[in-house]
RNA sequence: CGGGACGUGGUGUAGCGGCAACAUGCAUGCUUUGGGAGCAUGAGAUCACCGGUUCAAAUCCGGUCGUCCCGACCA
């Protein structure tokens, strides 16, 4: 991609209202915009890293068996009335059609998936069952805060599991667990597994939460053992576990995995026959991650004092081409035309590269925008690598330079 | 939904009864190029909206809408 033609440019300044820095960062490089209160917009580069973060998603819940479906995000009334949802789900956006019907703008989906796998579940030999999806969620949030924590309209990734009985259901829990900590490590994060109350879900469950100061949740974390809970649901001061002395922290959510078990069947009368012949409930759980949030807490955690400093594998560019001109014409030419031939050779390659061809933008600006949007490589060719025909090579989280041929930049490794 | 703050060129702000200003961004030209360059010229705002007070309102008063922050609520 040349940047001539991206048009769409970097921010100089901070919003001064912004306190959170990650924030900032997303809006002054422009990977989001904001329509209006808790609502976002996603310009090329963000929706780059969306898409990434989503892919490493789908890696992960493939490989535990989870198959990909799309819901619709339009809801009729009738199935959050049998779920008494309708009224009780409070952040429920409801919408009118013109002809008098009612529908719910789709928060979470068990009202749903549930009468879907009605379609195909009849016998245990129809169990288990994974579906998730990625879609646009809807919750009518009283107070949105800190631009994609929380919104009214986010990105989630929601898994729902159908199970036989508790103990299918228990083991694939922990399987989605470990699931789960596989996308927070691919994204660079450390989230630690918390006991949390279900809210209207269920009972209790777990969420990931990543240490931050501009969390909006406090846990408590024994750091004798390990132990984590939600403030929302701890009393006392000692470890239950231990006993040892348990400290608090401000920490924001990227994901919560519950165990539904029957209740969303029950309601919505979803049964299987077992080997016995008996007539029985379908256990469920659902699993969701915040994919715009999960970007959110992302870009506070992983920036330094100049922008965005994110992994290799979510980060919206590996490569970004700098000609560094000298202000003599000949020169200029030659280093023109060999950021072109690495350009060139680098998409050749099906490299992630973005050529820095904006004329009259000094390279100080350049620089700048390559550490504000967190680009992997930063490639710069100048008279010295020119002679050298070597090519100036920095990586976004090291200070060091190195000068690579063109046979060692196509083949670098982390 | 309670409490607070604030709405002024695209963006960020100053002005707080008397000619609407600054920075940045934008346009044109020249000079620049190892960390957000310099000079010159130029375009761009019915000061959120509605009403009131006044000789005179961006400025004071009332209302509406919108945004942000703190609570309550919540992924």
């Amino acid at each position: 991609m040349r940047l001539s033609e991206s048009k769409i440019k970097t921010k100089k300044r901070i919003e001064i209202e912004e306190e959170s820095k990650g924030l900032a960062y997303l809006l002054r490089a422009n990977f989001i915009e904001k329509l209006t209160s808790g609502v976002y917009n996603y310009l090329p580069f963000g929706l780059r890293v969306i898409r990434k973060i989503e892919k490493i998603v789908r890696e992960e819940m493939e490989r535990i068996g989870g198959q990909e479906i799309l819901m619709a995000a339009l809801h009729p009334k009738s199935l959050w009335e049998q779920t008494n949802r309708w009224e009780a789900f409070d952040a429920l956006f409801k919408v009118q059609s013109r002809y008098g019907q009612w529908y719910g703008l789709g928060p979470t989906h068990e009202e749903v998936v549930t009468p879907l796998a009605k379609n195909f579940i009849f016998s245990y030999r129809d169990l288990p069952l994974y579906l998730y999806q990625i879609q646009t969620k809807f919750r009518d949030e009283p107070r949105p805060k800190g631009g994609l924590m929380r919104t009214k309209e986010f990105l989630m990734k929601d898994l729902y599991s159908f199970h036989t009985d508790e103990k299918d259901l228990d083991w694939y829990y922990e399987k989605v667990k470990k699931a789960y900590l596989k996308v927070y490590k691919r994204c660079g994060l450390k989230p630690i597994i918390t006991e949390a109350s279900g809210g209207t879900f269920s009972k209790f469950s777990h969420e990931f939460q990543v240490l931050t100061e501009k969390g909006e949740d406090t846990i408590f974390l024994c750091a004798n053992c390990g132990f984590s809970r939600n403030k929302e649901i701890m009393e006392g001061k000692k470890c239950p576990v231990c006993g040892k002395k348990i400290e608090s922290y401000s920490a924001a959510e990227v994901g919560n995995i519950f165990k539904l078990k029957d209740k969303y069947s029950r309601s919505l009368d979803l049964k299987y026959i077992d080997q016995n012949g008996e007539e029985k409930y379908v256990l469920m759980g659902c699993y969701g991650i915040g994919i715009s949030r999960l970007l959110s807490v992302i870009s506070e955690v992983l920036s330094d004092s100049k922008g965005l400093v994110f992994p290799e594998e979510i980060a919206p560019y590996h490569y970004i081409i700098l000609p560094l001109y000298t202000g003599r014409r000949d020169t200029d030419k030659k280093i023109t035309k060999f950021s072109e031939e690495i350009y060139q050779l680098l998409k050749d390659h099906q490299k992630e590269v973005v050529f820095d061809d904006r004329k009259n933008v000094s390279i100080g600006e350049k620089f700048n925008d390559v550490d504000l949007m967190g680009i992997f490589y930063r490639l710069v060719i100048s008279e010295k690598t020119l002679s050298k025909k070597r090519i100036e090579v920095k990586k976004r989280n090291s200070p060091n330079l190195k000068y690579l041929s063109k046979n060692e930049l196509i083949n670098l490794k982390k």
